[in-house]
RNA sequence: GGGGGGAUACCAAAGUGGCCAACUGGGACAGACUGUAAAUCUGUUGUCUUCGGACUUCGCAGGUUCGAAUCCUGCUCCCCCCA
């Protein structure tokens, strides 16, 4: 069994993955036998978003190592607010959100670790776990007597989290807040006396909450537990990676669409793809350093940036959801729209472009650009639209239609009931043809 | 309580009787360039139009005038100074 572990350390530390290790050894530590490693997760939404995804990809690369994972959604502790890094106390969400939360955010984990018994993993299949089960089973007094006995206060008010929120006047830290750690610390006690987790993984900024969790296991049980903290997703001017306008980048299709997903991923700048290909793709190291050499020699390819979206999309939406994504962004960035033999096809290309409706027999008589562009919401006023054509920036089925007397007919529909019509470079509505 | 200043289009800000749909800057929107980037350059930026114009807009309501964003009266709101 424990014959096939690959030097999963080597990997992560050639990706550039270890930020911290609480020991020297913890490389051969993982080959010496399967482990069973754990990476906790804040219910505060029905979805994960890509500032999870960095810690989920380590819980796949432990289990594809040969390791066990197990993916810890914190039911308990989210409904409490993890002070780090957060410069203020925040609000308590509802118990009834949280279950909520915890059972979408189940599903998509099921994505990406393989919870089946048949799991090839050599440590068994991975495990999904919720700390309100058996955090809420404690009375505050047996916490006190036999947690809380365990955790100097001295020790935790030196660690960074609490220490930037105490030393602040003007927001200072909730009792509740402060108790955060203790309660995360325990899942990493529970974890190992119930499923013999040796190891929590997490971002650089849990660190001053794993290295608490180790000191109570010590306390606690005797046991010598191990840490791991990865760098954080940052892109090169030190904004978060996965920051859109409209807000977080999902991984729930319904939140965030698999083409504005691919789109996020195939924009990003060239001083940050070589660090997402390391950090969230399983690409091999050779292929790296080739995609890291095209970079340098031919950007305008942005091979990189194709190859990682490609990667992540169908990794997060399926083999299907890529294929569609992939002509879609043919048609948004290519030439003309030939013609569609159903609505079905076209519908599911455009499926984020906002329609309208308009009746067939307006159609058939002939309707000037001007007012379809109208109707279609793309301008507010005919004189807009005339406008718009006049700079040139009205496209029926991406053909550039140059004059203002243009009559859009039954001649232009892309399929049987839907005309596309476009403003600009990438502002795309449908009519719909309705009786 | 007294004195002074102000309110203009998405924002900022000119304009103080006709040449004002209103300078200019930002933003936004198009186009060119480009790597689906950044920067740059060009154009547009009240509504409608049979492309001749027509209509509505400069805090609100009235008034003077052939004609008002511009002058007068009242109202509302904002800012500053003195007490």
């Amino acid at each position: 069994m424990s014959g096939n572990l690959q030097d999963i350390f080597a990997d992560l530390q050639w990706r550039q993955l270890v930020y911290q290790a609480t020991s020297e050894r913890l490389g051969a530590w993982l080959l010496e036998r399967p482990r069973t490693v754990y990476a906790g997760f804040d219910p505060t939404s029905d979805s994960l978003h890509v500032g999870h995804l960095l810690p989920l990809m380590l819980l796949r690369r432990y289990q594809k190592a040969g390791h066990r994972p197990i993916a810890l959604v914190g039911g308990a502790t989210g409904s409490i607010g993890d002070p780090s890094g957060k410069s203020q106390e925040r609000n308590l969400q509802s118990l009834e959100q949280i279950e909520a939360n915890v059972v979408a955010i189940r599903g998509q984990m099921a994505q990406l670790l393989d919870f089946s018994p048949t799991a090839a993993s050599a440590a068994g299949p991975a495990i999904l776990v919720n700390n309100y089960d058996w955090i809420s089973r404690f009375s505050y007094l047996d916490f006190l007597r036999d947690v809380g006995k365990n955790v100097p206060v001295n020790v935790m008010i030196s660690k960074d989290s609490v220490k930037n929120r105490l030393e602040n006047p003007d927001v200072g830290i909730s009792y509740t807040e402060f108790s955060y750690m203790l309660l995360q610390a325990y899942d990493f006690v529970h974890l190992n006396r119930t499923y013999g987790c040796e190891l929590q993984l997490g971002g650089s900024d849990q660190w001053g909450n794993v290295t608490a969790g180790i000191d109570l296991a010590r306390r606690m049980a005797g046991a010598e537990v191990f840490g791991m903290t990865c760098p954080l997703l940052t892109k090169s001017d030190g904004s978060k990676m996965g920051k859109t306008e409209g807000g977080a980048l999902w991984l729930d299709a319904k939140k965030t669409s698999p083409y504005q997903f691919y789109q996020y991923w195939r924009n990003v700048a060239d001083e940050d793809a070589g660090k997402c290909l390391r950090f969230l793709t399983e690409l091999s190291h050779e292929e790296i350093d080739h995609l890291d050499h095209c970079r340098q020699t031919e950007p305008e390819r942005a091979v990189s940036q194709i190859r990682l979206a490609e990667w992540l999309t169908e990794l997060i939406h399926g083999r299907g959801a890529l294929d569609l994504v992939r002509q879609a962004t043919e048609i948004f960035f290519g030439g003309e729209i030939g013609k569609f033999a159903s609505d079905a096809d076209l519908n599911q290309i455009f499926a984020e472009v906002p329609s309208s409706q308009i009746e067939a027999a307006r159609l058939a008589a002939g309707l000037s650009i001007t007012d379809a562009l109208v109707e279609a919401k793309l301008t507010k006023s005919k004189g807009e639209a005339r406008r718009v054509v006049a700079e040139g920036g009205a496209y029926v089925n991406n053909r550039r239609i140059e004059s203002e007397s243009y009559q859009v007919t039954t001649a232009d529909l892309a399929s049987p009931t839907m005309l596309v019509l476009r403003r600009g470079k990438k502002n795309y509505a449908l009519l719909r043809l309705v009786e």
